[in-house]
DNA sequence: CTGAAAGCGCTTACAG
DNA sequence: CTGAAAGCGCTTACAG
């Protein structure tokens, strides 16, 4: 898989100038002709040129990439990755892409330059022209979480998102609710995908049919929760309990009910998914689909570490077990 | 400040013994008797030794430290510091430390390895010696709400917590409140101290006695605002609003209340501080004395990189403005 | 704008 | 367990 690493002499070789030319052109500075400048970062791109100081280096520094810092999810995700790196004695350098194309190509130099020995990618934020060039640096890469296809070249490390889906609907189904609403999470997301299919396959599963009016969009936020839950509350035929894809969702989910002057779990129920730390301490506490966050970045760092050491994984693709975890916010349906 | 820099070849000068050794010693290898790896690695730390590969490369590396990785506010941090790092073009490295001695060490060590530009200090993560080790490396340093002393040698970031703490309290006051519970921080905490006398100066001022037994302690976390509030709730006479030093343990508060069948903001106000984006969406979505954490961030970044550029800070202290936000989760109290 | 030469910091065999 | 020797990858003057 990974070649000779290249030098810059290698690289003046194949480029036809001097190692100090080549140096000046890895470095920065000024004093190159456009042209030669040019030619030789196509090569260095080409050949996926590391600098390697003196001689090989032990694994230090492993990074990983989100989209955006935005929520309390990321923080369980570094949590883990940072405990496994922490005691590997390797640091964790941490990074949002925002999905702009320049802030990849920004932090893809500076972990050249790094010489990070791992890359973990939360829900496959960059474009796939980077993953290629990763490919071409010899870093290894594990996705948390992919978006894309679901046989992708990388290992990948997920939950039982569809097991987790049908889990929770399960749950109200028992409890005696039969009109469901289902707030999404963004579809491009594999894991929105397969919890939309559990939830579909529990009412399949029970012998409700399925409305799809009650099945509304949205994409993990808050604010989402609340829209959809509005939009569920002004069906002709309204639910009588909602099950949001992520617990902001089912946050903001409780928020529109609240405003509404209806009491949960009383006049509606409401799952979320994740069991973020904080939800045990929403009120009412939520009930909710746990999914070990922490224990994910904790296996993608030893994957990502064990890549940088050659070893090959014991599996490419991991499923970490989801699980139920009832509290206060579902109750029988009122009508029962 | 930073005399030359240390070379292998200087160690072993001094430590009179050849580079290979030296090398062995830096690398951790295991064929090094006791006593020479002794010696060397004492010399090593004495002259704050770091791999420096050939010659000096840019600003690549800002360290990012925190006691623990758990709880939503960390994550405000690390979005500002790498939202300026990456525009900096340089990778944040984000650590916990855990109080543990072993823990810090490795750290220190992986930090040395990957010569960091610059360290930013949550809440004072690091014992004195540590810190006095990376004066020795030069490496710059820049602490984030600090704990101990009010005159750090280190600069330092932090927010208006006293006028915050006022603000807080005066909010409550305005609307009637006689009796305020106050639900405190970790005492070692510089901000602590602050908010607990803001909130003391606002009752002071409106000529509102302080009653001690009205000042319950906490540590920031949920569980002690859950705690504290059942504890201010079991009072002969009970306070009629709550002031929690942190959000987290205002939802806490909240979910004592809810547990015994008390409205919010009806039966018992509750104010929070920090105001973390979920507290929108708490039900109901609580007023909070906000804090520009990722701000914070933005602006500890920016000096720890201009430290590392040797430009002087202009403000070796700073404080940025916190500031009332008013939601739904006070009003005024029943008996007015 | 570019290269030949010197040199730096470090590591890797090898020998003992 | 340790050092003398060779060498590697890179950079820094310097010259043109």
């Amino acid at each position: 898989m990974a070649k000779r690493k290249v030098t810059i002499t290698d690289i003046a070789d194949e480029a036809g100038v001097s190692v100090p030319t080549v140096s000046r052109v890895v470095n920065g500075r000024d004093d190159v002709s456009p042209a030669t400048r040019a030619r030789v970062e196509e090569l260095l791109d080409r050949h996926g040129y590391r600098r390697r100081g003196t001689s090989g280096s032990r694994a230090a520094l492993l990074d990983l990439v989100f989209t955006d810092l935005d929520s309390p999810w990321a923080v369980e995700i570094i949590r883990g990755v940072e405990e496994v790196a922490h005691e590997a004695g390797v640091g964790t350098v941490v990074s949002a892409i925002h999905d702009r194309a320049g802030s990849a190509r920004q932090w893809l130099t500076n972990l050249r330059a790094r010489a990070s020995d791992g890359v973990i990618l939360v829900t496959s934020a960059l474009g796939p022209g980077i993953q290629d060039e990763l490919r071409r640096l010899g870093v290894p890469l594990v996705v948390v979480d992919p978006a894309g296809s679901s046989a992708p070249k990388e290992p990948t490390i997920g939950a039982t998102n569809w097991a987790g889906g049908m889990a929770a609907t399960e749950h109200l189904l028992e409890l005696g609710h039969r009109r469901i609403g289902f707030i999404q999470g963004p579809p491009r997301l594999l894991c929105s995908r397969a919890r939309l299919d559990g939830y579909r396959a529990a009412l399949d599963a029970a012998d409700v049919p399925a409305d799809t009016a009650l099945v509304v969009p949205g994409d993990f936020y808050h604010e989402a929760g609340f829209t959809g839950c509005n939009r569920l509350l002004n069906l002709p035929e309204p639910p009588t309990a909602v099950f949001a894809a992520s617990d902001q969702m089912a946050l903001g989910a409780i928020e529109a009910l609240r405003r509404r002057g209806l009491r949960v779990p009383e006049d509606m129920s409401v799952v979320g998914f994740d069991d973020l730390p904080e939800v045990r301490w929403s009120a009412p506490p939520l009930t909710t689909v746990r999914q070990p966050l922490s224990e994910m970045g904790r296996l993608a760092a030893q994957m990502a570490l064990d890549l940088a050491r050659r070893v090959q994984p014991a599996s490419p693709r991991m499923e970490l077990a989801t699980e139920l975890v009832v509290r206060a916010s579902t109750a029988p349906p009122r009508e029962v």
